[in-house]
This record gives C-alpha cells, sequence and structure tokens, in this order.
DNA sequence: GCTGCATGCATTGCATGCAATGGACTTCCG
DNA sequence: CGGAAGTCCATTGCATGCAATGCATGCAGC
C-alpha cells in the first residue's frame, strides 16, 4: 500500500467500482460476507476507501449490512418479485416517455436504428448460447430505452433494480424457450417507441418485465 | 469529542439521521455547502462518521458532490419534474398494489381507517395553515398508502424521492387555493382503495402527483 | 485598471492506531 | 454426553495524523 502513492486520489470510487463489478461478475456470490481488511488487501487500499465503498453499495442495494459487517444482497423470492413490480412501473414510465419524445419529433433516427441493432445482436447472443454476453445486451437494450426517455431519475433508479435482479439471477441463468418471446416483445417495444405510441409502449414493457419476472421465479411450488 | 465515549456505537448512523433532519428541516438549505469538520464539530463526533454520512446521503440524493466537498442539493425545475414523473408512476404502483390487496381483503379496516384519518388532519391543518404540520401529515398520508401496498422496494425508492423534493421544495411553501383540490383527490385516492379498484387508485394517485408536480413549478414562463 | 500567475491556506482523501463488540470455541457442570 | 457459560480472538467503528489538492487572495506585469 506504499507503491499506491500514484493514484493519491479518488481510491474510493475506483474501490466502489471494482467491487460492484466482482459482485455483478459473481465472484462475490449472494449471501457471501464481505471484511473489509480482505478487500482493502485484495484491491491494495486501505480500510477506510473501502468501508466509504461498501456504504455507497449498500445505498446501491447490492450490499446489506450483516450485524457484524456487510454482505452481498441475497434476496428472497418474495423481495425479488417486489423488485420486479417497481422496475416494471419504471420500464413502463420511461418507455412512454421514450415514445412521447419520439411523437415529438425528439429522437434521431439513429438512436432508434441503435435500439433496433441492440435487439438484433440480443437476441443471436441468447440464440447462440453466449449467455454471458446476451444478459449484457439485454441489459444495454434496456438501459438504452430508458435513456430515450430522458429522464436521468428513472434511469438511476433502474440501474439500481437492474443491479439487484442481475446478482440475485445469477445463478439461475437459463435461456429456456422464452428465447422467442423475449425477442418478440423487444421488437413490440421497440415498434411502440418507433410509432410514437406511449401507451402501447408501456404496456409493452410492462408486460415484457412481469413475463420476466414470472420466468425468473424459482420453479414455483406448484 | 472525547466526552463522547459513552454512545461508542454507532455514530455513523446517529450521524446520517441527525443530518437528514437537519437538510429537511432547511437548517442547511439547498445549495449550502457542507464541511466535514464543521458537521463533525456540531455533531460531536469525528470526521470519519461525517464522512460517511455524506456518502450515505449523496447515494439518497440529498446531497451532492461538489467538486471539493459536498453541498445540499438543489435541483433545477427540470430536475424537479423528472423526479415528479417517477414519483408519480411509482405512486400509482403503490396505490394499484393497495387495492389489490383490499379486493384480496388482505387490508385490515383499522388501516383504512387510518388513512382516512390522515387525510382529515392533513386537510385540517392545512387550511388553518398550518404548513409545516400539514406538509408532515400529506407525507404520512401517501406514506401509509405506499405501507399497504406491501412493497418495500418502491416504499424505500419513494422515501428517497420524498426528501428530495421536500429538500426543494421547502422555501416555496405555498398553500395556495390547491387545499380543496388536494383534498378531494387525497378521498378520491382513498375511496378507490377502499372499494379495491387497482385501475381507479393507480390514475387517481397518477393523476394528484402530477397536479402537485405542476403546482409546484415556478411561476412558469407561461 | 485588468488579467494572469504564484503562493498560502483551508479542506479533503487516505492510512493507521486503539478500543469495543460480537462470535466462535472451549470447558465445565448437570 | 449434552448444554450453557466464560473466555479469547477476529473484525469492526471511530479518532486522528499526514500528505495532496483545489481555491482564494494578493501581487506583478501589461
Amino acid at each position: 500500500m506504499h507503491a499506491a502513492h500514484y493514484a493519491a486520489a479518488v481510491q474510493t470510487e475506483s474501490t466502489r467500482r471494482s467491487l460492484r463489478a466482482l459482485i455483478l461478475d459473481g465472484r462475490y456470490p449472494p449471501g457471501a460476507r464481505l471484511g473489509e481488511v480482505e478487500v482493502a488487501e485484495a484491491l491494495g487500499v486501505s480500510r477506510t476507501p473501502v468501508r466509504e465503498a461498501f456504504r455507497a453499495l449498500a445505498a446501491d442495494g447490492l450490499l446489506a449490512a450483516a450485524g457484524r459487517g456487510v454482505r452481498v444482497v441475497e434476496l428472497s423470492a418474495d423481495e425479488l418479485t417486489h423488485v420486479y413490480r417497481v422496475r416494471a412501473a419504471l420500464e413502463a414510465l420511461t418507455a412512454e416517455l421514450a415514445a412521447e419524445r419520439q411523437r415529438a419529433g425528439r429522437l434521431a433516427p439513429a438512436e432508434l436504428t441503435d435500439l433496433a441493432e441492440l435487439a438484433d445482436r440480443t437476441h443471436r447472443a441468447t440464440v447462440e448460447r453466449e449467455l454471458t454476453e446476451a444478459v449484457g445486451l439485454n441489459r444495454q437494450f434496456h438501459r438504452r430505452v430508458a435513456e430515450l426517455a430522458g429522464n436521468p431519475v428513472a434511469l438511476h433508479s433502474l440501474e439500481r433494480l437492474w443491479d439487484q435482479i442481475q446478482v440475485s439471477t445469477r445463478r439461475s441463468l437459463h435461456a429456456p424457450d422464452r428465447t422467442a418471446l423475449v425477442d418478440d416483445q423487444h421488437r413490440e417495444l421497440l415498434a411502440a417507441v418507433t410509432a410514437g405510441d406511449p401507451a402501447a409502449a408501456g404496456a409493452a414493457a410492462r408486460r415484457h418485465v412481469l413475463d420476466t419476472c414470472a420466468a425468473a421465479r424459482p420453479p414455483e411450488k406448484e
């Protein structure tokens, strides 16, 4: 920790990013307990920035205080459903807003082209069973829609929810026969936004998210 | 800060709460710059817990990094509108969920009675120009609805939004002739929830929030 | 008189020491 | 042999020291 005197600044932010990436990658799995010293040594910084990164990630819903210390969130099925419900509401909002902006002529055609391309690539990656990439592309697709909505508050809230979902559904990376359905729903959303139809876009987004929620739920108790 | 060895624990959390209260009360007005040492001395703790409280409140959207140090958020009219849009979406969700639970018979009658009483008290305080109390009661009313929804994720997100709005609209504490309208809309929401009508409840909540947003906007540029 | 720069200062970011807390392990008693 | 209590240790929470950074102030030059 003496050799690192170059990066004299923002250790704390860099630590936060690294830690977030490790958690999203599953290197620190849900429920894993994290120690300050352990992480500090792994990242080559002192305990102070680690401590602050812990707090920041806890506020983002990726870490949870666990008595003495902190652990990676481990959402129960019910909690995950709650997250999905909120996500559905927010993605419905962003889809509506994006469609409104399209109707108002405030979206550049290139932006919609990009979105379409993301849908393509997501579908392709899924078909080819490139699951990790597919997850990333899928998230990009949804993020792009939220960006088109032009509401930073909604986008930020969604990033948090996506993070939580990504962590909690990491181990069940099934690409079932929902593949075709997912693609259809992406197309439907894309079409509604392109058509500048807020109601349709919102409905499509909400349905898509809720379907995803249903698919993510454990085998059910049937 | 040697005399404070009694409260040997959770300074950090206590600091966060105190600071949040001070900001919501307007003691630290929007845009005010906060120094670690200043706050540390004011609260009788060292800089470390203050630092962590700063981070936590920044994550909650109450503080914003301002180059060297931190300042109380000061939302522009546009940003505030974005916040209100998200709030409208989330309150529509919670109203729907609350109504669903009512329909499913999962709400105790006493809970709805409480809600009605909160609406009463809010209206009364507003009429009597007890603005500070009215703001608090109004928030309690909305929070109660969110609690009835039974979705902790939505509730938590809303708490953050309410905080931001409360800070940013503090100085314009006008109780215009919206008084009657606000009360009407509260009643409407309450009635829809009581009737177990999710669609009506959601619509009422959304409209109410968006109306509040319109009223909160500066004189407009007409 | 104004602008640009240099210097000094206030303030933060990070590291580390110290004390307290909580948990785990061991041991003793029933 | 099982359970409960005591003790020990790992780990965190908080305080503070030190170095670096950015800002303001003042001076000099144009």
